[in-house]
DNA sequence: TGATAAAATCTCATCATCTGAGATTATCGT
DNA sequence: ACGATAATCTCAGATGATGAGATTTTATCA
């Protein structure tokens, strides 16, 4: 209803599919997006050839089978995550506790792998799942390595936040925490997301410049203690450093013909 | 290129994000789509505000954090999923197989749930993968439960796979098949999709009408006989069916005023 | 099976909005 | 700070989008 292009108008029927609602009528779609019938029809036809919607029994739409394709091919061929996952089998293996890849989309954290060695997967983070922007490890790992033209609006925006969990009240003080991850190589954080539980995060990179993702471990402070957490941030540092040199080896799909970075 | 419709334009961006190039720079997708450089940027705008495209270092663009969001969306809220993960367990656990859920999208098959208890993952079909149409145990479970005037001209349009399959000639040999499919309960296919695995797979039916997705279990020839298949067939349909009851006993979402299919 | 209701598509004139060349501004790398 | 590349803006023309209502198709029930 903001845009007036089609473009905004076509996209926007998918974001009415949420959690709380994943099945529509076109009679529904019509009264919630205020399109007429033929348009809202025509956007229907577009986006159930393209397999972005289903039809359910009963004239319901649903979200369509390219959905779980798309993000079939994406885990597929998401090289962190193929490359990640070892690491991710190997930190669940040695320690009773949670471990995850998610990637900074510059907006948003997202989970892109995860393993889990607790039964009780309380505090698991599968596939899809966001995470909070400003709070946690993982968010930290990520923002502390951040260029400063980035970091400090971001910091601005939640020094409120930070001043919450304590790192700081302004924004020098926030800054000489960021310093301080960025020597230790890794952020922990204190039930910031779940109570009782410790998160311990480093970046990824894919180039030299900014992190792209970032590995994390997530354990029950009660399943732990000041070794243990050394010995996992070692192995999560070291992680998150195999992971970048890997993911650096070879570009990023096919050799580019434009090296962008080295001089040709 | 071809709808001339700005829809259909801007989806067909995302269809060049294949999983032989999944990052794509502004200038290759001119090239490869034909569009202005004004308008490709406002597209592009558009999907990236929206999540489904990202940015990547290097300036490259890949599909974005709303594809991983949206089927983590589906796979959380959908029933089918939710209630048949315990028989995929099951059906592991007892048997050296894989189980799958496949979703019947009309014009698809798509993987939407599996199991696996064999290290050597061969056949294994995790979400997202499409099945084959017309060949293997899941296609013709459902198959043949489809109403007479969507079998017919899917037969007719198939008719040499089912040849190849020695299932029949003309459309009346097949039609026996199918009779004898549903006197059954499920489908069994030696060898059709994968060389030396045997399918078998029955129907889930949301309604009394027509089936929207199969349950399958796969295993190696080698490692079966007569009576462990007949006992996977029972374990199938019975699981299939008790899906199926679940499925019915609740409205698909909330309850709808508009009850279809009984009356008020 | 045929009648009835609902759903989906079609028609077409109007006009909004989409398009693209080129200029302009922002961003990045050195 | 500078040069190069990437992204956005401007604007006129015209193409394609829109919606009321008619029509066809599909589903539902007797």
């Amino acid at each position: 209803m903001s845009g007036t292009n089609s473009a905004d108008r076509i996209l926007a029927i998918l974001d009415v599919f949420t959690e709380e609602r994943l099945e529509w009528t076109p009679e529904e779609l019509m009264a919630e997006l205020g399109y007429s019938r033929p348009t809202l029809y025509r956007y229907i036809k577009s986006l159930k050839e393209t397999g972005f919607l289903a039809s359910m029994p009963g004239g319901f739409l649903t979200l369509g089978p390219r959905v779980v394709e798309m993000d079939y091919l994406m885990q597929k061929s998401d090289r962190l995550v193929c490359l990640g996952e070892p690491y991710l089998q190997q930190l669940c293996d040695d320690h009773p506790a949670s471990s995850l890849l998610v990637r900074w989309y510059g907006s948003k954290l997202l989970c892109v792998a995860s393993e889990c060695s607790t039964p009780n997967a309380l505090s698991s983070y599968p596939r899809g799942r966001p995470m909070p922007l400003a709070r946690g490890a993982i968010s930290r790992a990520i923002m502390a390595y951040l260029p400063r033209r980035q970091l400090e609006p971001m910091i601005d925006e939640n020094l409120s936040e930070f001043a919450a969990i304590g790192l700081g009240s302004n924004r020098d003080e926030v800054m000489i925490c960021m310093k301080q991850i960025r020597r230790q190589g890794v952020a922990m954080a204190f039930g910031e997301v779940t109570p009782g539980v410790v998160g311990i995060a480093a970046p990824i990179f894919s180039d030299s410049n900014a992190p792209i993702a970032a590995l994390c471990v997530t354990i029950e402070a009660r399943e732990t203690d000041e070794k243990r957490l050394e010995r996992i941030s070692d192995q999560v540092r070291v992680a998150a450093a195999n992971i970048s040199a890997e993911l650096g080896k070879y570009p990023n799909q096919t050799i580019e013909e434009k090296p962008f970075r080295r001089q040709a």
